[in-house]
DNA sequence: ACCTGATCATAG
DNA sequence: CTATGATCAGGT
């Protein structure tokens, strides 16, 4: 039998990340956490990112900021997305920061959003606020690819949304742009300040953006997998 | 009730 | 600062 402890080395491939990813299906945070002897925060409110990193350590991922996919050597990037109780998810998804300059040439086929979407295990985790996060379970995994359609969309937003920053429209861009694909600021807070094109084409301060994906997006990838 | 803009922690 | 991991929370 399959011993239930954190991966201490890569997965070697799919099947086997998928194999020890469908182990913790069920399971609570807090039961994963203590096996992993890893603290458990009151809440999220200070540690956003807690969720994620424990399933990395579950699954094996590279921890740490590794501008790398979660599984190099598979080509699969992992995110844990926090869902309601009928499966929807709370939160919208960020993928990556937004290029805000050297953008001249760039095209959707080499952009980082589709690298890093290419192929994504997603982990649902219990994310309501009623619930303690010790409590909160985790879901049964879907390794994804964006289909056809959904890479027609998600490329269409890119596209939209990139037209602005080379153009200098950055600071006219709202998260109500893009029908699956937003821009939102990425920050440490709103001082934080990065480079980017004014609307005379003259270097400007602005905040940092991302990439995210918008919950009708992931709301159906979801419900495709788990209801058919 | 929900979404957009703001924010939190850590490593390098 | 940028990268990783994301969620918070007030205004609409």
């Amino acid at each position: 039998m399959l011993s239930l402890s954190p991966l201490r080395q890569p997965p070697e491939d799919e099947a086997q990340l998928l194999a020890q990813a469908g182990l913790l299906a069920g399971m609570t945070l807090g039961e994963l956490a203590a096996l992993a002897g890893l603290p458990i925060p009151p809440d999220l409110k200070r540690d956003k990112g807690w969720t994620g990193i424990l399933l990395e350590l579950w699954l094996g991922a590279s921890a740490g900021s590794k501008p790398e996919q979660d599984f190099a050597a598979l080509g699969v990037e992992l995110k844990t997305i926090p869902i309601d109780r009928q499966g929807r998810p709370l939160e919208t998804t960020f993928v990556c920061v937004a290029p805000l300059t050297g953008n001249s040439g760039v095209v959707w086929e080499t952009s980082h959003v589709r690298h890093k979407l290419k192929r994504v295990l997603w982990i649902p985790v219990e994310g309501e606020r009623a619930i303690p996060l010790a409590e909160r379970r985790v879901g049964s995994p879907l390794l994804w690819s964006p289909s056809a359609h959904e890479e027609a969309q998600l490329r269409q937003d890119w596209e939209e949304l990139m037209d602005l920053i080379v153009l200098g429209h950055v600071e006219r861009i709202t998260a109500r742009h893009g029908e699956v694909l937003q821009l939102r600021p990425k920050a440490a807070n709103s001082k934080a300040l990065t480079e980017a094109i004014g609307a005379n084409g003259e270097p400007i301060l602005t905040l940092p953006r991302g990439f995210y994906l918008k919950k009708n997006f992931t709301g159906a990838l979801l419900a495709r997998h788990f209801l058919l």
